[in-house]
This record gives structure tokens, C-alpha cells and sequence, in this order.
DNA sequence: CTGTTAGCGCTTTCAC
DNA sequence: GTGAAAGCGCTAACAG
């Protein structure tokens, strides 16, 4: 009688077994050690060519797929990449976030990681989520969002010793930080000139207070582009990022005299806001005021008349911030610390006098 | 001199040490074996309560927390729940299920679960992804999103036999299958029913293909409201889920004689199209057409007019689904194998003759 | 180049 | 009620 392959035993003493194939049915199959078969996957270089070749044809009969726990606990690595998401809310544009967790789910999966989702309501939340996170082990690795200037979670991260990288730049001139960010100033200048060529030349901002970096950086690309154009950069409003705060802000710009006929905003909640106080006022977005806004959100091209937006690169935002983290676990220093890339103009109706040129919809005509 | 805490030996054999309180230290620590410490922590009524007490003060002292991965390993489960995120898309409100994976994070969390992103760009991927997260056991569930009728990926799951529930409900009357759903064609009853009680009786609906269950059932819900308030039915365009679409179906809708007056939409993004063919046709939402949406997503409350819509409860929908792979991941049945939830009529200025009654903005006069 | 040994941190028998 | 042993699946170090 042939051997049996292995009778569990007369008191099987572990855990059930799950039935998936594992290093030693390899190994048995081939006929070789289970070091072989582990040292064929993970070091192909310390096998001779023809039993690796015999190794790695078994893995693929049987479907091998190495256990991630097993190895996790072996290597002290899971694979797996933290990311903070936010409690939902209904009342923002705010979903680029939500866009970027999709592009960095897609850079992830092809570094071969995964993205486990963590939940915080605050900073300091979100602090001790992470340090839950790691001290469990079943994390390698952690993306910020959203940093700005000492931020705490920076301070931790790196006491804790562990890789991260940040969709954020380090506003405090941090240079050992590893960040990606969007050139939000590049972005606002690109939007202003924008109108500015539309033959506007009393052009009013609407942004965020300047207690936010990222809110300074915006404002100055729009100051300074006034300023090289020999335009008056007296009609700015600062406000938080919030439908009605555009509105109101909106409202207030267009009371003063000699009021602004373009506005160009942090965002599009805030431009959304403005078009809002736009059509209370009977203007008409386009024709009689300029608006541009920030992120090109879904709202921003399905709304009417469409806003002028930023897109931002979140794909590639996502990819290089994978390639950093990446190296930081293979324990090399990243390729390129710092990433600032530019946002892109999407021009629609909001900041033309007429119909979109190319690729509007044929407008129709009244019935 | 006092005995040194254990130093590693002369040539440690497994992997460098990580540093963290391990279940051993606090075992040392207080005096007993390590399993009375598991013993306590998992079945604090097989240890003597003096025992425990002590072993529980050391837990705290030492802040120790059990390793997931060896966790996992030994006991075949993670604690992780995957979930598939699409490729993003900038082109539709449909941030939908970006919210749902906010809120489903938030239940996980309070089940002491984590979510594991998983990237697929169809079907087929999706059941490749799936195959492999399981096979290298690092998930124990599976949450699925949109379900349809002859689902392969329910087919799949259940031959896997993994824990799973749906968001979506099984269309093929498959009763064993968990899953929480919003009821659609309720939603769109009340909407139809709240433009019939403004006055309009040429109601139009603006939906999906019938191919589609969620078509179907949504289109129900407005022509059985039709019917029973003794309107014509007649009036309405089936088309895939696009702005252009739900454009293109207002303008042959409104080009008809005897032409609808109000027009209720399966999504935002269609009723967000029909916002724009009535600008084009120099109508206003509301006043002349009135127009209703599906999904309540931040575009329709930041559009102007604002747009009436139908907010599905994804907190609800989350916990139940969690709630639901519990009950399976602990072996019971669910307590509820399916739950209806009804989705929340919010109404806005595109669906009223005049300006919102209450919470609504103050109104600009025009200069 | 290959196999043996040991151990990551935890929990489930089983004996005391 | 408590401890000892065994093993989940994998890999680094060491011999052979």
C-alpha cells in the first residue's frame, strides 16, 4: 500500500487546516525541501536553474499563493499600506480625497501592496490609530494627507521609525520628509492669467484663511500674477472652505464699487458658492462674471454653467508617493524626496464670455 | 548584580526583534505561562479571577497589544474586511460608494474589523482579486457592492464558502444570500409623488435601461405612482447612467407635444443633465420644469438651483452589512438576512415653484 | 546547492 | 485552575 500523504495524526494538535496549499505541499510535490521552494520564490539565485525550474512549474500546477500571515509574521511585514479617511460628509466637493484613495489603491496594487483603510475623526485620533495599526503589526507603512505646518503626525510616525510618505509637502522646510504635492500656487497663477487673457482685468480672489499654508500659497499665485499683469490685487476675501462662506464672499466682493468681474477661488465649494450669489444677483457665469475653482471635482463638470477648474494629478500623485514609500521599506533612500507637480486648467463655461469653442455641447437653440 | 532581562543569546536564529510587548513579556512579567495570559484575555472565565486581575494590570502597565499577524496565522483569521474600489473616474457624481466606503470603515472599526481596498476593473478581475485575498488568507469577509441578477461573484464567494453580504440586493430571489439594499422604487415614488403635490400632472422619467434591475425597479416606483394618482405614464427615455444622456433624453422629452413639465431622474448625474438641456433651452429648474434627482451627492446640494434628491442611508446600510458579516464570521445566521431601507426625499429649489420655504438661502435681490 | 533547525507570536489540546 | 507541548506557514542561519 502506497504511503498515505500525511495522516493528520492521531490528535491533530494546531489549528484546523484551511485546505490552501502551502510551502511544504510544494515541496512534497517536487520531492525537495521546503527551504528549496521558499528560496526558488524569494532568492531564485540560490537554486540551481533546473530544480527551480521543476519548483516553480509545481507552484503553478498546485496554484501556490504564499500565506501573508504566516509571512507577515516571519518577516515582521505585511505588505499593507495605512491610509486615513475621513468621516463622510455631504456638503463639500470634498471627494478628491476620495478620488486619490482610488489612484493610490491602483499604485498600490501594482508595487504588490495592499491599502488598509484607518478611521479617525482627529489628529490625534488618527495618532493613536496608527500607533494601534503598528503595534499590531499588520502595518508596513503609512500615506499622510492633508500635512501642514508641525504636524504632529510627522513627529510620530518618524519616532516610531516607520516608512511614510505624505500628499502634502512639508511646509515647515523639512528636508528628510518624503512628499508629494500639487503646485496649488502654479495653479491659481495658471487660473488667473487664464481670465486675465479673457480681457479681465479686475480679477478678485476667493480663498481660505491664511492660518492655512496651503491657503497663503494659493492666494500668493494669484497676487503675483496680478501684479505682473499691472493689476490691482486690493479684492481678495478669505473664508473657510464652505459652500455658502463662497456665497456670502461672493456677494461681498460685488457690492464694493468698482466690483471684480472675475473671481477665482480656492476651491470649487467656494466656486460653487460664488456661482451660487451669481445667479441671486441675475449675472450670468461666463458672460458677465469669471469664476474658476479648485480640484475639478465631478460637481465641477456636471454643474451649469460648467466651472473652470484645477485638475490635479492625482494618479501620478499616487504613483510616486507608492515609488517613495517603497524605497523607504527596501531600506533605500527615495529616488526623489520632494515631488511637485502642477495642476492641469480644465476651461469651461464659468470663465468664458461666449460658448466653450471646442468639445462644448452644440448649444440649442430656444424653442 | 541583578539578572539582565534576557539578553538574545549568542546567534539569535529568527528575525530581528521588533521591539514590542509580546503575550511571553507579560506572561514574565507577572509570573505565569503564556497562555494563562491568552487565557485571560480570550477566556477570562477558565482563569482564576486574582489571576486574571493581575495579568490584566499587566497588560495595561505594559500596553500590550496581540500581534494580528501570529493572530491570524494561528487562527486563520485577520479581521480584515475587503472591499473593491473602481478606477476613479472624474466624469460622475458617483462618489456614491466612496461614501458608503467611508461609513463602512467607521462600522468596521466599531467591530474592532479593518478594511482591506481591493482593485478590480471588471467582474472577472474582481473574482481574480478576490481568489487571491482569500488564498493568502489575509481576509476573512467580503462586502460587494451593485450586485445584478446571475451574480458570478456571489457564485464565487459561496463555492469559496467566505462570509459575504451585499450592498444590493439579490435580484434573483436567492434568499440565502445577506444583503442590505435602498429601496429605489419607494425613492422614486416619493419623489414622483412630491412634484405630483406641486401641482405638475405631465410627469417624465428619466432612467436607466431596463437591462438593468435598478432600471427597472426605479421606473416602477414612478409609473406605479403615475398610475395610481391617474397620470399619464407615457412620458419617458431609458439611458445609460451619462450627462450627455440625461441631457440629450431632456431635450427629445421636452421637444414632444404635450410635453412634460416635470422630470423625475434615476441619478443626479441624469437630472444633472437635464439641468443643463433646460439652460439651453433658457427654462428654469423649478419655476418651469421641475426636476428631481437620485443619490443626494455633494453636486446636487452645491449646483444652483440646488437639486432635488433622494439620500440613500449609507451609515445604516454600512452597519447592517457589518453587523450582517459578523453574525456569519461567528458562525450564527444573520440576524436579518436582508434589510430595505427606504432612501430620504431632500428637497431643493429644482423642484419647487419658488424659492425654498425654510433653510433655504435668503434671496439676493438683483442689483 | 540543498536540507535541517529554529523561531516569529499566538492559541488549542491535553496532562497535572 | 494552570502549565507544557505542539504547530499555524514561512524564512534566516547554519551545516552538509
Amino acid at each position: 500500500m502506497p504511503d498515505q500523504p500525511a495522516a493528520p495524526g492521531p490528535s491533530s494538535r494546531g489549528p484546523a487546516p484551511h485546505g490552501h496549499v502551502t510551502l511544504s505541499d510544494v515541496a512534497r510535490y517536487v520531492g525537495v525541501s521546503a527551504q528549496s521552494v521558499s528560496n526558488a520564490l524569494n532568492n531564485p539565485q540560490r537554486v540551481a536553474p533546473e530544480t527551480r525550474d521543476r519548483i516553480l512549474a509545481a507552484v503553478r500546477d498546485l496554484d501556490y499563493r504564499p500565506n501573508r500571515s504566516a509571512r507577515a509574521l516571519r518577516n515582521q511585514s505585511s505588505r499593507l499600506i495605512a491610509v486615513k479617511v475621513e468621516p463622510s460628509r455631504d456638503d463639500r466637493a470634498a471627494l478628491l480625497l476620495d478620488q486619490f484613495l482610488h489612484a493610490l489603491a491602483e499604485s498600490a496594487a501594482g508595487a504588490g501592496c495592499h491599502l488598509i483603510l484607518c478611521q479617525a475623526d482627529d489628529p490625534a485620533d488618527e495618532i493613536k490609530a496608527y500607533r494601534e495599526l503598528l503595534h499590531t503589526t499588520s502595518v508596513d507603512a503609512f500615506i499622510l494627507t492633508s500635512t501642514h505646518r508641525d504636524d504632529d503626525r510627522v513627529g510620530a510616525l518618524r519616532e516610531w521609525g516607520v516608512p511614510f510618505a505624505t500628499f502634502g509637502r512639508s511646509w515647515d522646510g523639512d528636508d528628510e520628509l518624503a512628499w508629494v504635492d500639487v503646485d496649488g500656487r502654479a495653479g491659481i497663477a495658471a487660473a488667473t492669467g487664464h481670465v486675465a487673457a479673457q480681457g479681465h482685468t479686475r480679477i478678485g480672489f476667493v480663498g481660505w484663511p491664511l492660518s492655512s499654508e496651503v491657503g497663503r500659497d494659493r492666494r500668493t499665485g494669484w497676487q503675483e500674477t496680478c501684479e505682473s499683469l499691472g493689476l490691482d490685487a486690493g479684492r481678495h476675501a478669505e473664508v473657510v472652505d464652505d459652500f455658502d462662506q463662497g456665497r456670502r464672499a461672493a456677494h461681498a466682493l460685488l457690492d464694493a464699487p468698482d466690483a471684480a468681474t472675475a473671481l477665482v477661488c480656492s476651491s470649487d465649494t467656494l466656486a460653487l458658492g460664488v456661482l451660487r450669489a451669481l445667479s441671486e444677483r441675475g449675472l450670468r457665469a461666463g458672460p458677465d462674471i469669471a469664476v474658476t475653482g479648485f480640484d475639478n471635482s465631478p460637481a465641477a463638470a456636471l454643474t451649469t454653467p460648467g466651472l473652470t477648474s484645477l485638475r490635479q494629478p492625482l494618479e501620478q500623485v499616487a504613483q510616486d508617493l507608492v515609488t517613495a514609500v517603497e524605497d523607504l521599506l527596501g531600506d533605500a533612500s527615495p529616488r526623489r524626496r520632494h515631488t511637485l507637480l502642477d495642476p492641469e486648467l480644465v476651461v469651461r463655461e464659468s470663465s468664458l464670455r461666449g460658448p466653450l469653442p471646442v468639445g462644448g455641447h452644440p448649444q440649442k437653440e430656444n424653442p
